[in-house]
Order: structure tokens, then C-alpha cells, then sequence
DNA sequence: ACCTGAACACCGTTCAAGT
DNA sequence: ACCTGAACACCGTTCAAGT
């Protein structure tokens, strides 16, 4: 009796699911808003109600991802005991989502020609300022740029491991290893010392 | 008379040109073998004499692409005075080469779930070597684990610059001076000092 | 060996029409 | 407000046929 007249007003989120599987089988060039229709049961032309286009679509998904990589570093923060296992944790659930989730991350970072996905910018934003508090509280004594610059060289070393094992340049082990040479030369770098917590980063017995 | 009968033979290497073109104006996306055989001027079942696949064209792309990118980074190297300098202008020279064709460093780096693309990788190991003989001589006090992460960190390091860059994440300017944090970084780092030349990184008067 | 042109299945997008 | 279904232009891919 229930054979669902029409969907039941979630559609929205059916397709935005679908696309995550999707996505992880076969990468961004397997999606396709007809496919994801049909995987849902409605008609080809049902998704533009939600979707004005594909890339709406795309930008959606890359929101979405933004959002579940902020609350893996969130929650990889929590677990770490002292300020360099917090880092390293981060590091680590930064790569491992990249790999996994390599096409979602893909769709993240696109170069989006288009003025257009300015919600895409926002999700990025708030997962760098979530970064920026897995920093401590801001030192009197720190140059805001170098903060800055520390901050961004962070994700930026995470995403190009990730990039490197994504795209199977080197095998994820050895990824994993990479992770902590660059943790243990970022903090024990000067500008760690400079702009990171209340000189707490050299964790050993004061 | 010169009404070009067929095509001159070079059908291959002008699809790639014009590939080029297309992929620095209109991104992955808007790559159409179609597309490409209208602009070359044949018919659009001709490609396909050089190239099976859409995948195949793209995988012969990111070849060219890798093997452009190694010259430049030769070129780079060749152009500095010391050791830090030289690395320097090869960091520059690969985050420009990334942020300026970034739609190519795209396909140079993307997932290839299939097995296929040996060509591909063959490349990109082309290019790594070329940067582990900036690294100069391999010194027999050095681990070879060691050499290999500062490399692959080097690489990493100066991908996720780019890919913060080309996402629009940050301005270029300030990829720029990230480039300078992270040599500074890197070449002052314990590792580089066990593994780079013969104890020539710290450039001062010795 | 290289290219043409028809054919097939699949897309994204638009839009009048239904409920 | 949300969904259907026909329509249009565009693709990638295949393949017999031409030169």
C-alpha cells in the first residue's frame, strides 16, 4: 500500500547520499544527475528542484565535506593528550579523509572558475578557523602572519601527502610515515616555537 | 591548391596543442574529443585513430604535463647559486607551473582508478628523480628513508601551496611568501641537515 | 594506416503540464 | 511547492566504409 506516491520530501538528501556512494565507487566523472534520479526513483527532471544544476549539486557534496572533515579534526583534536599528539591526530584524520574520500576532496579544492559557490568558501573557512583554535589561544607575543602562515603550511603538507597517495604515488604506509617527519619538523621548527600555544610544544619535563 | 587533402600526418600532436588550449581556457570539463576534432578540422571519429579513449588523450596530457614540469624544475635548479637557492627556485617553479596550469596539474594527479596509465607514472617518476638529483650526491652517512622523505615532503609541501592557490583559498602573494616559510622551514630542519649535500645548506661563512 | 560518417546509448538543461 | 515527461543539443564509443 505504502508504494510512495511521490518521494516522501526528503529528496534532497536521498540524492545528496547517493551522490556520497556514488562518488566513492566511481569518482566525480560517474556522477551524473540522471543516474542519481533513477538510483532514487524519481524522474530525470525531479533533482533541479533542489539543484538548479550539476555544480549545485557538486557544491553541495563539497560543503557537505567540508562540514564532516571539520568535525573529524574537531573530535581527532579532542583525543590528543598534549598539544603535539593533538597535532599529529589531526594530521592523521586530515590524510586518512582525503584518501578515502579522495574524490569528495577532489570536488573540495576545484578550481571553480565560476565566481559561484561562495557556501563552498564559507565550509573552508570554518574549517580553518577550527584549525586556528587547535592552535591555543592567540599569544600576545606571536606575529598574527606567522600564525597565519603556520596554520596554512599545516594543511597545506597534509593535503599534498594525501594528494600523493591519493593519486598512488607512494603507498600509504609510507604516507602515514611522511605524516610524522612533517609534524616532527613543523613543531620543532622555530616558527612552531614562535607562534604555537604557551611554549608547551617542546613536551618534555620542564 | 594547398586545401590540406586529410590532415598532415601531425593529427596526433595538434589535438594535443589544441587540448592544451582548451584545458587552460575551459578546464577538464570542458575537454570534448568532439570539440577537439571540430577545432583541429577533421571529422569526429578521427581521434580515435591516436587515442582509444577520452582517458587515453588525458593520460598522454598528463605525460606532456610531467615532462614540461621537469624541465622547468631542471631549468629552475640550474639557475641558482647555492643549495638554498637552488631549492628555493624550484619550489617557485613548481607552485607556478601548478597555480598557472592548474587544470593540468588536475589530470597530472588525479586517482586513475583503472590500473591503466603506466605511461602516466612512468613520468612522474621521471620527475621525482630529477628532484632527488637537485638533492646533489647521495652521501653514505645518510639513510636513504631520510632522503627520500625530505624529498617526498618537498614535493608535498609545494602541491598543497599550489592546490590552496588554485582553489582560491588564499591569494597568490601570499602562497609566495608561504613558499619562503616553508624552504626556510624545511632547509633549517634537522632532516635536511642529514640528508642535503655536504653540510652546504647552512650558507653562511663557514 | 588513417580518416569519414552513420548509429547507438547516454548526458545536462529547459519547460509546459500535472498534482 | 514539487514532480513528470517530452524535447533539444551535446557527448563518447563503435564500426563499416572509403582512400
Amino acid at each position: 500500500m505504502t508504494e510512495r506516491p511521490f518521494h516522501h520530501g526528503n529528496l534532497r538528501a536521498a540524492l545528496l547520499d547517493e551522490a556520497v556512494t556514488v562518488l566513492r565507487s566511481s569518482g566525480v566523472d560517474g556522477l551524473s544527475l540522471r543516474d542519481l534520479a533513477r538510483r532514487v526513483g524519481v524522474s530525470h527532471g525531479a533533482p533541479r528542484s533542489h539543484f538548479v544544476d550539476r555544480q549545485a549539486l557538486l557544491d553541495a557534496l563539497a560543503v557537505q565535506g567540508f562540514d564532516r572533515l571539520r568535525q573529524r579534526a574537531r573530535e581527532a583534536f579532542a583525543a590528543g593528550r598534549d598539544l603535539p599528539d593533538r597535532f599529529h591526530r589531526v594530521a592523521q584524520a586530515y590524510v586518512d579523509f582525503a584518501i578515502d574520500d579522495a574524490a569528495l576532496m577532489e570536488l573540495m579544492f576545484q578550481a571553480k572558475a565560476d565566481g559561484g559557490g561562495e557556501a563552498v568558501q564559507e565550509a573552508a573557512v570554518a574549517l580553518f578557523t577550527e584549525l586556528d583554535q587547535a592552535m591555543g589561544p592567540r599569544r600576545a607575543d606571536t606575529d598574527d602572519g606567522d600564525r597565519d602562515a603556520f596554520k596554512l603550511l599545516f594543511a597545506a603538507t597534509m593535503q599534498g601527502i594525501a594528494a600523493l597517495v591519493a593519486s598512488h604515488r607512494i603507498p600509504r604506509p609510507e604516507g602515514d610515515r611522511l605524516i610524522d617527519v612533517a609534524m616532527t619538523m613543523m613543531l620543532g621548527s622555530e616558527l612552531a616555537a614562535r607562534t604555537i600555544g604557551e611554549g608547551e610544544v617542546g613536551a618534555g619535563s620542564s
